[in-house]
DNA sequence: GCGACAATAGCACGATCGGTCGGTCAGTCG
DNA sequence: CGACTGACCGACCGATCGTGCTATTGTCGC
């Protein structure tokens, strides 16, 4: 890795901490250069507007996030225990410091169209499938009833996630992971029984 | 109401709505007071600083809330009837433009202490306690096991709204409303079982 | 160790930010 | 009538915004 690109992904690491705090329209181009101990215009060598800025900020967090939580999530057996991986790994990643980026991105951009947008509507709805898709694994191994909507299931999922997120990181919840994980198996169990 | 007070509602109506759209902070002065046909001078005269407009916005929409979502439902007959109201009260409330502005504001603030973020805690706290305590409504009739958690409820409950406004509105799917039900639904079922 | 080129800093721009100022004008009260 | 008030405006403040251009530095093949 030349060191035009270690500086861009340093910058995208930091910009990506920032984000998640001030979210992505939050971020200032000034702050996000002093962060990155960069000067403004050695920030615009590497992205050519704040809106790419932006877009690239998404494509970062969205390759850790496969890495770190889709990805270890496939190395499990079909259906349940992988299931359950990608909803720990999840609550894993929403601990690191901010949260999920996803997820503060999601009610900021709903009402404001545009390139960026588009990106994270397009990972959204890759996660739900990622989810569902995670759960139809486990109906073709019979751990579920064959009647269970898998979109419904990614449905709830995600709203136990979203819950905690906002138990978690707004309110301080400290029983937020464990309301999470009571719910989540309220959900298995009902896909079970 | 005087004309000055009449100002300062139609001020906050238009605030609150350029709010769910843009977030708390994405609010500008100056844009705020031409959307509302104002000099920004003229909306100084009504608010002393960004954050306390900010703050009454969250008063302001509060107040609705309470008036259009808790209320009519208190009306209803204790117990399950008033956990439906409370539910599909915040379906319709939700629906409005730009949605729920206490979830868009959630997640922006999450991170960033300070009286606006204080008072939106209070105001989210409150709102899980009235579901707990709703459902607890429904415990003390006996339509709910006697073993069922409040908390837990309106956690559960809560992810399925937040599930509902992301998928509604950012990835524009037409059936959340419909998932949403279903996903209550089966809450209520599991309480009931 | 020199030339080439990538990487970064310096600096300045027009726009816009939140916020203040002096002042106008309709209405109220005595 | 005159004194006063609340509501509002246009002009303006210093700061900061995003974004360019140009100069300087660092790195590496030869």
């Amino acid at each position: 890795m030349s060191k035009g690109e270690a500086t861009r992904e340093a910058i995208l690491d930091t910009a990506s901490r920032l984000a998640r705090s001030v979210g992505l329209g939050g971020i200032t181009i000034g702050t996000l250069a002093s962060r990155a101990e960069l000067s403004k215009s050695g920030l615009y060598a590497h992205f050519r507007s704040k809106e790419s800025l932006q877009v690239s900020i998404l494509e970062h967090t969205r390759a850790r996030f496969v890495a770190e939580v889709v990805a270890p999530a496939l190395t499990e057996p079909r259906g349940e225990p992988r299931v359950r991986a990608l909803f720990e790994n999840w609550l894993t990643w929403d601990s690191q410091p901010g949260g999920c980026l996803f997820v503060a991105a999601s009610s900021e951009l709903d009402d404001q169209p545009g390139p960026v947008r588009d990106r994270l509507v397009r990972y959204q709805q890759d996660w739900l499938d990622s989810l569902a898709e995670v759960f139809r694994t486990g109906l073709s191994e019979g751990h579920f009833l064959a009647d269970a909507d898998p979109e419904q299931f990614a449905f709830e999922v995600d709203g136990v996630m979203l819950s905690r997120h906002l138990s978690g990181r707004l309110l301080d919840d400290p029983n937020a992971v464990s309301r999470a994980r009571t719910a989540f198996e309220a959900l298995l169990d009902r896909a079970r029984a």
